[in-house]
RNA sequence: GCCCCCGUAGCUCAGUGGACAGAGCAUCGGACUUCUAAUCCGUUGGUCGGCGGUUCGAAUCCGCCCGGGGGUGCCA
């Protein structure tokens, strides 16, 4: 990585002006490297200089002059300038620029593998719906952060696992068997009412009446706890398929599907508690089991068994947990979770702590939630109030790659108004489909140059600005995974693909691929096939699609 | 009340304490006899919610206020 390179550079400037006595033997900052804005400041720039202004008591230029007498730059930097009030540019050799056209071919797919992770397994929880109704947009929104920070995160180095924690479990279970139940009994002429608290959606119904289509009556004649929990583990089964088939469509494929009843059943809970319990962070009070979170930074305790002598799912999620960090080994473990979630950030960061596990290897990323919009109005959400747009209509409004797009880039912290009127309106101007053109326009070119054989094509032969610049832009692309990596946000990634198929266009504009000059069209083929690779590379990140042709 | 997130162009949103704050859409004006015009080039558009503070430097960090969303002792 270029970026990487020059603060290397730049550290052993630093380092050599001390040992000289030009700078001061002062802690120096962390070396930052970044991109300018503008064009105009080189195509890279340190701010080093100001940084160390204060506790070197030297002016910001004289401490610029001073690092770049010492510096060594490699051959592939044309010239370092400083620009008051002390900012160091580097200038990319052109030449350099253009060669690593081949790199990128050469890399092909591996194309902005960076190893910030160093092959450390870390598990990615996303989505964990409640088993009990179809997923909405929320959810949605949970599936392609999720994934595509997997994507990132496998990209930069990590040995990454994607699970999805299935609650087939606890109270919210009990009272959805009951409303299939319910439904069922209804769908055969038998007279029961669903449960206070039921859920009223018509996908119940709908499960009720397809279990009555292959089942019979069969569980009318079963004691109807029993009937309950089995139409409920149907009902489940359903639901989770569907659910499987709705993240397919978003290309989300899970390595797991964890339920949290096999905790239960392996006793997982029972020695969860007992092992809070021996470090002493257990307390009973009013006939109910706590957590002492109070004591461990949160606002207060939690309950782990209800005075009913029921677990809360907060008690699984201690076995859980205790599974993906003691018995699974991960290093890091990254939770996604809807902002109606964030009330259990604190108590799980003190759990972790409790098991022996230094907090900061559970990382809750938390997103805003997605509000639906229809017609300027607010569309009602939530599977206990029946009525709501699935995730699925919305895919099939808007299609997968517009609406991952879409979610994607977004900062998770960054509330989401989604209207569905807009998405559809914008659909054919929508961002996704300008850079999946570019895409489109590439290969096109190559299926046009078919038979030409450009392998010995010298890519120095580019000099073109928009050439030039293109490269630049696709040299960026390790710099996105590392930083996409380390801030565990992967929504630069669709601005990126927008820039860079926005300097293709430019270059599409500006030169002719295929033209009279044979050695300058097999130059322009290689440049239009590395930037495929950069481009393609991109989509697959965001996880959306790389069409040949549109 | 307390805790978390947000407030940037008309709209949707980018913007690791650095150089004149950016993109898309929308507006307006240009460019196709071409490897895909689903494109390109130009134009209009800003008290970065407000007021203080820290700093050589603040959209970014801190405090207070205003506005929106979420959470808040036995739901998940």
């Amino acid at each position: 990585m270029i970026r990487d390179d020059l603060r290397r550079i730049l550290e052993e400037a630093v380092a050599q002006a001390q040992a000289s006595g030009d700078l001061p033997e002062i802690a120096s900052p962390d070396v930052m490297v970044e991109r300018p804005s503008s064009g105009s400041h080189g195509d890279y720039a340190s701010p080093v200089a100001l940084k160390l202004a204060r506790a070197a008591r030297m002016s910001p230029m004289a401490i610029a002059g001073a690092i770049t007498a010492k510096l060594e730059p490699p051959p592939w930097v044309a010239a370092v300038d400083v620009a008051p009030p002390g900012f160091l540019n580097f200038y990319i050799a052109p030449h350099w620029l253009a060669q690593q056209v081949e790199a990128i071919l050469a890399a092909g797919s591996d194309f902005a593998r960076v190893d910030v992770g160093g092959g450390r397994p870390v598990q990615v929880e996303f989505v964990s719906a409640n088993p009990t109704g179809p997923l909405h947009v929320g959810n949605g929104r949970g599936a392609a952060l999720g994934d595509s920070l997997a994507r990132v995160l496998d990209k930069a180095g990590y040995q990454v696992q994607r699970e999805y924690y299935v609650n087939d479990a606890g109270s919210q279970m009990e009272m959805f068997n009951a409303s299939v139940y319910a439904r069922y009994a209804q769908h055969l002429g038998a007279a029961e009412e669903l449960p206070a608290g039921g859920y009223p959606g018509e996908y119940v119904s709908d499960i009720a009446a397809a279990i009555a289509e292959t089942n019979g009556r069969r569980f009318l004649e079963m004691d109807p706890s029993d009937a309950k929990v089995a139409l409920g583990r149907l009902g489940v089964e359903m639901l989770l398929d569907q659910i499987r088939e709705d993240l397919a469509l978003m290309d989300v494929h899970y390595d797991r599907w964890f339920r949290e009843q096999s905790l239960y059943d392996n006793r997982k809970v029972d020695q969860a508690l007992q092992m809070l319990s021996e470090g002493g962070h257990v307390v009973e009070r009013e006939g109910a089991v706590w957590f002492a979170s109070a004591s461990l930074g949160d606002e207060r305790d939690n309950v782990l068994v209800r005075s009913n002598g029921l677990p809360t799912y907060f008690a699984s999620d201690v076995a859980y947990h205790y599974d993906k960090f003691i018995e699974r080994g991960f290093d890091t473990v990254i939770d996604v979770l809807g902002a109606d979630h964030q009330g259990h950030v604190p108590r799980m960061k003190a759990v972790v702590g409790a098991l022996g596990v230094e907090s900061h290897r559970l990382v809750m990323l938390i997103y805003q939630l997605v509000n639906l919009v229809r017609q300027g109005r607010p569309v009602a959400m939530g599977k206990r109030s029946g009525e709501f747009v699935t995730l699925r209509e919305v895919l099939g409004e808007v299609g997968p790659d517009a609406a991952r797009f879409f979610l994607v880039g977004r900062s998770p912290d960054a509330m989401m108004e989604f209207d569905l009127d807009l998405a559809k309106a914008q659909s054919d101007v929508n961002p996704v489909y300008y850079v999946q053109y570019a895409h489109a326009r590439m290969a096109g070119i190559l299926r046009h140059a078919e038979g030409t054989d450009f392998r010995d094509g010298d890519p120095t032969l580019l000099s073109d600005p928009s050439e030039l610049t293109l490269i630049r832009k696709m040299l960026e692309l390790p710099e996105i995974v590392a930083d996409a990596a380390l801030a565990l946000e992967p929504h630069p990634l669709p601005h990126y693909a927008q820039e860079l198929a926005t300097e293709f266009h430019t270059f599409y504009d500006r030169c002719r691929v295929i033209g009279d000059d044979p050695d300058l069209t097999k130059a322009r083929l290689k440049l239009v096939a590395a930037c495929q690779v950069a481009l393609a590379t991109t989509l697959d990140l965001i996880g959306v699609g790389a069409p040949d042709q549109m």
